[in-house]
DNA sequence: TGGACTATCATGGGATTTTATGGGCCGTCA
DNA sequence: TGACGGCCCATAAAATCCCATGATAGTCCA
């Protein structure tokens, strides 16, 4: 299955488009609605989007899973009420609503985050500074990757 | 199961293309994709590479474990987001994206060390520098490759 | 055993196609 | 009528494909 991956950064003209990176957009392309749906983070200052049908699982993730009314209602209003669905442009461009630009400070250039199945719209700026961070954080507790492989190949060792 | 062996320097040219060693490429013939996933290390001033199915390995095993929310988000900004899917051209080159380049200090010279899994790629000085500094530790710690496969051989012995 | 023939690989350059990005036209709706 | 959104077109830069070359190593046969 596809993911998001990597990092783009792309101009923003004076009409408010964007192109979503042609690597994204291969990703989304085997959908049947052609754009995507983007929220305001609530841990970033930062946009999240994905792929209208991430959102549908979202939804129904949400219900599985053991949350309390309160949380509950807190995602329902600022994640599903706070969303916009934007359609690509024929050059695959969005055209991101001024509220939310706003919310992540966007004014002339965004960098497109991947994060598997979801990704982030971010002022570059204030990406590069939450970068640094979560490098050193990573680096700091010791995370290998090589080390999470072997472990979780450890695990299915161990079912099997 | 093929692994990364050995280590090779190939060139970049001007382009920013190095060849993928062959070896490597046959490791990775079985694939879907024709290309290798790079991002930087955490560890060393080099560039970490793997295959896109390996990736995704990795991904599943992420969820799979019990991470923190913190450290979830560190590998995910840091991994996934600072992560590229680069193809292989028809002669098994790839392209090392110029700011990947620059975190590497590679130039017009690239070293592929395989790493079983993974291989890494490096500017060569910087990888004969380090070489010479894990020999030397290793040395110091007198580790003997033949006792450690003595040792495992006596384990395996005494299992059975 | 030596030598020629062949296959594979790394490398280079040129041509072609995709992208990102900008601008303009033409409706619609207020 | 005037602002705005949707759609189409133009262009430059960048990524991708395609073919050529030289080197190396490996093979086969005399």
């Amino acid at each position: 299955m596809a993911v998001f991956l990597s990092t783009y950064v792309n101009k923003v003209d004076k009409k408010g488009r964007v192109s979503v990176p042609s690597e994204f957009r291969k990703v989304l392309s085997g959908q049947t609605y052609q754009g995507v749906v983007i929220f305001k983070s609530l841990r970033y200052p930062a946009l999240e989007a994905c792929s209208a049908e991430h959102m549908e699982q979202l939804s129904e993730d949400l219900d599985a899973q053991d949350i309390s009314n309160e949380d509950y209602e807190a995602i329902e209003t600022s994640i599903f009420g706070g969303s916009v669905q934007v359609p690509f442009d024929g050059e695959g461009r969005i055209v991101l609503p001024e509220h939310f630009a706003r919310f992540a400070n966007i004014t002339d250039e965004a960098a497109f985050v991947g994060r598997r199945k979801t990704f982030h719209i971010w002022e570059p700026t204030a990406l590069a500074t939450l970068e640094d961070s979560m490098r050193e954080k990573a680096r700091s507790r010791d995370i290998s990757l090589s080390k999470i492989v072997a472990k979780a190949s450890q695990m299915r060792g161990a079912q099997s």
